[in-house]
DNA sequence: GTGAAAGCGCTAACAA
DNA sequence: TTGTTAGCGCTTTCAC
């Protein structure tokens, strides 16, 4: 039992096999007789176009490729939803890419690609930022757009948000309500984004005079367990600071639980403020102070740049995404101040 | 600027094509000598293989699908994490499977994977259910491992946890705890999980000598804002119910946040449990106590049992994964017991 | 142990 | 407007 092929359609049809692709194709030059005949021919025969056929010899795969490391759950998900939306409706399918470490295997990422014959990738934190695989990707011509990228931004399509504003807003905003005894827990040490937001808190902090101390500073891994590890830190040490700056809200929830932990109340002894407007945002208690960060339409943009590439159509080489300070309930004045 | 070829590895090392192929596929028949000039030669041309060409003449194309309809985030994120642990180190890709309502569209379904080329595909819920997907999919030869399916369950390979002793073990701590006014958040209709962890909790109402009242079914979607609807509806009643069964951890945060709204306190005023162990039952306060569905590891089972059809191994036909009632903070005896 | 020939299903280039 | 030929890069069959 064999499968369908364009010939057997064309045998069925009375025409060659070149013609039923050419209907197929939708290319100029059929008479609409033969192609209402190759249509039914088709449909009676129940026939599907072998795609190894088809790629072999257009030397295109229509597969592309989402590397992301995974830190956070509600991102990722985010991320891949933004994408298959784009998708939809599409010829192209969505390979996953897992990567579980881009800084250490950054060498074999573009490897894979290539194995995996895909025609292009879009790249997510921290993989956008990394010029290994950007440059062995231009090297491999596989094609590829960016989300939230900090460095080399014109090397390849980007979608960005203001990180430093973004940051900066919110830290203002903290001290706005009157905080001066701050504390910060980093990102991920392999991700740009990390320094931008960094920066951003840090202009905030030297605007309204107040002094960065160091041991105010937490490393974190963008991951819930490290938000929860840094603040259990804070807690535990001595002078207690007023208020939290998360570099994302998984690591905002994590500190948030190390304050229940301790007895605190939320934000009546301690505020905890957000990155991301994430879904882990909206469902604790108080709801999260945060910036949002429009990833879902990041990734639609960015899968956008990679089908107009893809198409030969022209891409807008980048998008700065808007972000919105969303004041929730989880900040408020310090308790001497109330 | 051509793609290098088997033809061009074999010119380098004095071999024909068939050679190469022979060496780079493992087959036997080749001398020590030659494997290694060809192995040599391949590396000094940065040779790989054209996945499309291969796929043509083997009929085999490598890629499997996960097909998801997308109830809550952190369960997608549990089950694409299982399936890619069990793909790392494999040749085979996952292409992910955007389908926006399995019920609404199940007709659709193998025809994508069809036009996709996938050798097969892991069904998770509601999809794994589903009888015309069955059906077509058999038809079309696509090979399938299913995730907690509940009918059908000798069709093929299954991944389950026992639904109903779960729910009814959760359901008979909550009892026990001296609950008798219990409300109950339905998950999703459409997946028959739905009824089985029903008929749980109403065989522990049942032996407990509880009756159910309709009016305390609640109808819900596996998601936090149909949890926090339901939530808001069982308190704008009457008669306030002293816990609360959700069908899955997402709806059971949303009834914690309608508790919140409310003005109750968890556990004190009201109990709420879950269903799942999903990240957002540990990231809450209080922590949810739950039922563990070890989805990770149904889903590296699950694809564990594709690759054995794909590779024509022995197929272990069924799993029932172990499920464990976790007691953590949310739910406490009712306050006129306190 | 190795190679030559054929063909997987499709489309590019050309011819009719 | 339609058909013919060749070939994409690989593996299968069979001969040596």
């Amino acid at each position: 039992m064999k499968r369908t092929t364009i010939v057997d359609v064309g045998r069925l049809a009375g025409v060659s096999a070149k013609t039923v692709s050419r209907v197929l194709n939708d290319e100029p030059h059929v008479s609409p007789a033969v192609k209402q005949r190759v249509r039914e021919a088709a449909d009676a025969l129940d026939y599907h176009p072998n795609v190894f056929a088809q790629a072999l010899v257009r030397r295109k795969s229509n597969m592309i490729g989402l590397i992301y490391e995974n830190p956070s759950p509600s991102y990722v998900v985010e991320l891949q939803r933004g994408v298959l939306e784009r998708l939809t409706n599409e010829r192209y399918q969505l390979v996953v890419i897992p990567i579980r470490s881009v800084q250490e295997h950054a060498g074999e990422v573009v490897g894979m690609l290539r194995s995996a014959a895909l025609d292009g990738v879009v790249l997510a934190p921290p993989a956008s930022d990394n010029p290994i695989i950007l440059n062995q990707l231009k090297d491999a011509r596989i094609l590829c757009a960016r989300i939230a990228p900090t460095r080399m931004i014109d090397v390849a399509p980007s979608n960005l948000i203001d990180d430093v504003a973004a940051a900066r807003e919110i830290a203002d905003y903290v001290i706005g309500l009157g905080h001066r005894e701050i504390a910060i827990i980093r990102g991920d040490p392999t991700h740009a984004s990390t320094e931008a937001r960094m920066l951003g808190y840090m202009q905030a902090f030297s605007k309204a005079g107040i002094e960065l101390r160091l041991e105010r500073i937490e490393p974190g891994l963008f991951t819930f367990d490290s938000g929860l590890a840094a603040g259990r830190d804070i807690f535990t040490r001595g002078d207690r600071p007023t208020a939290i700056l998360a570099q994302n809200d998984d690591m905002a929830v994590g500190a948030m639980m190390a304050a229940r932990e301790f007895g605190l109340s939320i934000p009546d002894d301690v505020s905890v403020v957000g990155f991301d407007d994430s879904e882990v945002s909206r469902i604790t208690w108080p709801r999260l102070t945060t910036v949002r960060q429009p990833v879902f339409e990041m990734a639609i943009a960015a899968t956008e740049m990679l089908i107009a590439q893809l198409e030969d159509r022209e891409v807008t080489a980048r998008i700065t995404h808007p972000h919105e300070l969303l004041i929730r309930e989880s900040a408020a004045p310090p308790r001497s101040l109330g």
